[in-house]
RNA sequence: CGCGGGGUGGAGCAGUCUGGAAGCUCGUCGGGCUCAUAACCCGAAGGUCGUAGGUUCAAAUCCUGCCUCCGCAA
């Protein structure tokens, strides 16, 4: 198929390769405009922008696709299928009805729970047994559209938002390549969403990593687990940012101050939380690297009894 | 030129301000103690102090360039 294909995020690019070594012809691709990131406050182009240029694939960056300009330049390709993948922009209604078969969007949640930006991490904060990928055909709503497949990923005990991350755009390529064969063939079904099971994945941002002691420690070791790589847990030591990447719960209740330190050991770091204690593993203080809390204590003076956050 | 913290035996750090013999906590290797040990005791190996140049009688330490890791911000 001729496809047009948009997306920006890493969690893209696994589907654009897919399909590009399916043998559809991408005549292409759509991705949000370069932003100065990094230290040094450098351009850097979206991983699907590096993926397109590599392969020598059309890039195209509009600030927002849903200007007149932009939607008839995107039909002058006169795709068959526009394929979307994390892309970030809403699109409107000339767009969806451009091509034969529409959009069809890889959406990284059983839908129609976990709808929006960020459902990969939530599924994991909210301790979710199990999450996956599912296809819809797009309409003009967030993520509302009839359902056309899906599949199942578990989500293992010591599952990070980064490793889950990896399983599920894996898993979406694949099934988003036998989708549109099936969309070819003209063997689709389309199931429409039960908006009364539907709920929201919000958008990640920087704040939601600061760790609140008074929570469960069970809660929050999933939202350790959720925000790793990124945004990433955190909490406050010695006036410094100290980002907790790994930890584990522990029932006993210690006497002391919800947020201290109770217990010391040449591995760990223990803390009271509102409900048992979390075993700090690894962590990270800032400027320094990511190291095993072993490590951190060889070299670092913690006592027992500081408070943390 | 967005702000800031680092790069010191295998690991994590101190020492740098106030130049002048390479240190600490671990790990490793050898030996000892012990029923035994992740415990304890004795001993050993292992470092161009990121890199290039400068100042000096003398530089991990002061000055300059470069490489590189990281936190914030975006």
């Amino acid at each position: 198929m001729r496809v047009i294909f948009m997306g920006t995020p890493d969690f893209a690019v696994g589907t654009l390769q897919a399909i590009h070594e399916a043998g559809h012809q991408i005549c292409l691709v759509v991705t949000q405009p370069d932003k100065p990131k990094g230290r040094g406050k450098a351009m850097q182009f979206t991983p699907v922008k590096e993926y397109a240029v590599e392969h020598g694939m059309e890039v195209f960056q509009p600030v927002k696709v849903r200007e007149p300009e932009c939607v008839e330049k995107l039909r002058g390709y006169e795709a068959d299928i526009i394929v979307v993948a994390a892309f970030g922009q809403i699109l409107p209604k000339e767009i969806l009805e451009m091509t034969k078969y529409g959009c069809i969007n890889v959406h990284a949640s059983l839908l129609p729970k976990y709808r929006g930006a960020a459902p990969i991490q939530w599924v994991i904060i909210d301790g979710e047994k199990e999450s996956g990928v599912t296809i819809m055909q797009m309409n003009e709503g967030l993520d509302t559209g009839d359902m056309i497949s899906k599949v199942v990923v578990p989500i293992e005990a010591e599952e990070t938002g980064g490793s889950y991350h990896d399983k599920l755009a894996a898993a979406g390529a694949k099934l988003c390549v036998e989708t549109m064969e099936k969309i070819q063939a003209g063997e689709v079904e389309k199931t429409p969403q039960n908006n009364e099971e539907s709920c929201y994945a919000k958008m990640l941002h920087k704040e939601l990593g600061a760790i609140d002691f008074k929570k469960e420690a069970a809660e929050i070791e999933r939202l350790i687990r959720g925000l790793n790589p990124w945004p990433s847990a955190y909490t406050t030591l010695h006036e410094k940012t100290l980002k907790i990447w790994s930890a584990s719960v522990e029932e006993k209740e210690y006497d002391g101050e919800i947020g201290s330190i109770v217990n010391k050991t040449k591995k760990d770091i223990t803390v009271k939380t509102g409900k048992g204690a979390l075993v700090i593993k690894e962590l990270q203080l800032a400027g320094k690297k990511r190291m095993t809390t072993e490590a951190f204590l060889l070299g670092y003076d913690v006592q027992v009894g500081e408070v943390l956050g």
